[in-house]
DNA sequence: CCTTGATTTGTACGTACGTACGATCTCGCC
DNA sequence: GGCGAGATCGTACGTACGTACAAATCAAGG
């Protein structure tokens, strides 16, 4: 393993234990056993490191949100939610850190373009992936229209419950719950 | 106004351009008008003054949604959800600011148990005020499996909504167009 | 075996940081 | 009018930061 790949890990352990600012050069030298010097010839500074580290760790929960949500073959749309909720709920408790590393993400994305556009990106990806995983159909068949209802909801769900996961892991809503919510949500009668 | 107050005003004002730990203590003496020693006779230390003003930046968010969420008086659970989503999205694009400092917020709960804290209970009770907006009922009159599901579902939209408002405005949904997303989710026939 | 280019190392420079602390000011009160 | 506590000011100290750069090392190719 190269210099270049253990300072990479070693920037994404720091970026979640002590975040994007806190994390000075010479702790990712300290880190990932690569040498102080080695930063400024591999990335250029320390913040493009970073900034590279901070970009990999968000991937890395969008492509778990990807894969469950692919996962989950139920017929009934309202089966399929709970599902993933259960499903995505479990990942959340398991997989903290990536959840610290995309919260720390969006933080630095209020100040670095390039790390909104990505997330801009990612999220769009996302919202497009999951609308269709839910009416079980391809991506392509999918009009803009159903992203931006269906996609938004569903992406807001899963980032809105995994903030929750982040904050306090025990008052995750059971797949169950969420549905059940749903269903009061769309009723058309007075409670 | 006391340099007290105007070092607050300033740390909250470069909370949002800067980000938490880019903010320098010079930074907020100027900002603020008030002297650089000032920080120290006021708040202790620069770190205290930030967290403050991250939290006070945090609690405007919250009584934007809750006051938000008290409007919409409409009968019907589904046309409640328009209503105040319309009415969130709203908000949202005329104040991003506040978006901005609630993400750093986050950001910082990842490492200061203070600001953690005091984000979950928030969490926890606005959950509790949209389950009860929802349902047009008083908020003591919630059972905990209410607030968990639904309170958690609708907490977790706005959440998640309030993020893709940050990172991109324009592909924000609306209330409309969340409705019908909600009720293909509830749907209990395959498509 | 020597050269050459890509890495890794050691180190030091300049800078900007947070904070401590004594001096100075403000102003209500005796 | 002076006293004293609270607030503000000026400044300097020690430190830790990011980075530059020359020296050392390594890996292949001729």
């Amino acid at each position: 393993m190269s210099q270049r790949d253990d300072l990479l890990a070693g920037a994404k352990k720091l970026l979640v234990e002590k975040g994007y600012h806190r994390t000075t050069a010479r702790d990712l030298a300290a880190a990932s056993g690569a040498h102080l010097a080695s930063i400024g010839y591999h990335f250029g500074s320390k913040d493009a490191l970073m900034t590279t580290a901070t970009l990999q760790a968000q991937g890395e929960w969008g492509d778990t949100i990807d894969t469950t949500m692919a996962a989950s073959g139920a017929e009934i749309p309202a089966e399929r939610l709970r599902i993933c909720v259960d499903a995505l709920v479990a990942a959340m408790a398991g997989q903290r850190e990536v959840l610290v590393a995309s919260v720390q993400a969006y933080a630095q994305a209020a100040f670095d373009n390039d790390i909104r556009e990505v997330l801009t990106t990612a999220t769009a990806e996302t919202r497009a992936t999951m609308a269709a995983a839910s009416l079980d159909i391809d991506p392509q068949e999918l009009d803009a229209e159903t992203v931006r209802g269906l996609g938004s909801v569903l992406h807001a769900l899963v980032a809105g419950l995994s903030l929750q996961a982040f904050l306090d892991p025990e008052s995750l809503p059971t797949g169950d719950q969420v549905v059940r919510a749903v269903r009061i949500l769309a009723g058309d009668q007075p409670d």
